[in-house]
DNA sequence: GTATCCGTGGCCGAAAACGGCGAGACAGGG
DNA sequence: CCCTGTCTCGCCGTTTTCGGCCACGGATAC
């Protein structure tokens, strides 16, 4: 049985989808691959682990959290788990390649099928899928939204880095 | 996770499965689509049900027994469901074709299909799709072998009554 | 620098191939 | 004529194959 409720978070409503123990989804509005409410699904605002996520979002959006612990249970192909495990090991505040990130998975060359998997993401924020960006430092994409994923990584610290970096090099 | 064990039987030994409640396979050496024995698997000749099971296989092979009564839980798409459930209402002893069995189930023209998802039976023997022959009567096949149909149809003595109609048109 | 052009790997949807059939058409043999 | 055996063709769910799609990155050309 599928469980849900909402959150209001500075990046307007975020879905969150339970099995009744384990998150199983994070999604934004307009999401790219969003599910559709399915009509099977009960809206449920006290289903575990809600209370504990929400606690958490809201703490992380205050930048007072930098790591969630969270029972979750996303489900995908075995290649797809094992980038959504790798991408759990990047620091809040850090970005990383796509080619890195396929380097430490040890399928070097499949930078972009990483891309892919990561747009497939089922656990947005939680598991950090907006610190992953191209080689040459653009966001390149995000199934949020670009504005999404830029005002992530401000809040992470991370574009100030990128700003100063850009700015270094075009002086 | 999944349980099995064997049953010597005069057809050889047969495979049973079981998901350590219900009977999930049964099926035959050289099996076609039969499964691997997974690295997972268990060898666990006392799990449910495999007692009941055995004692029943037993029963039927001595001639005593014309219908099983064990928990099952196959798996299968909705179609192959809809057949498997129809072949467990042909009485011990008759026969009928694939077209048939096909009107029955609501889908008169998928004769063919039928077949097929007869071929993926989980449950060989306990889902009696050897009482499914064509309709010139000819035994057309059989995931355990010819031979094995032949014989699981001459135990329950319909073999008899088809070679008595084949005299008939002889003479 | 920046713009373009491929090689790449996994995923997904579409299309084709594959059977445990059956009815009809036809050719032979009693 | 009656009956058989063969052949052809339509049938339909499933499986497999194939081609395109991309949240990339490196090489090459200005």
């Amino acid at each position: 049985m599928t469980y849900y409720t909402f959150f209001d978070s500075p990046l307007q409503p975020l879905l969150l989808t339970s099995d009744g123990t384990a998150l199983t989804g994070l999604f934004m509005i307009g999401h790219t691959h969003g599910p559709e409410i399915g009509a099977d699904w009960i809206r449920d605002d006290k289903a575990a682990p809600f209370a504990e996520a929400r606690q958490q979002l809201a703490a992380y959006f205050a930048g007072r959290l930098t790591d969630f612990d969270l029972p979750t249970a996303p489900t995908g192909t075995a290649f797809q788990m094992r980038v959504w495990q790798e991408l759990r090991r990047i620091p809040h505040g850090q970005t990383v390649s796509y080619g890195e990130l396929a380097r430490r998975i040890g399928s070097p060359t499949a930078c972009r099928a990483v891309g892919l998997a990561n747009g497939r993401n089922p656990l947005s924020i939680v598991v950090p899928c907006h610190r992953v960006i191209g080689a040459g430092g653009k966001l390149t994409g995000y199934a949020g939204g670009m504005a999404r994923k830029e005002a992530l990584l401000a809040l992470e610290g991370a574009m100030q880095a990128h700003f100063d970096f850009s700015h270094k090099n075009t002086l």
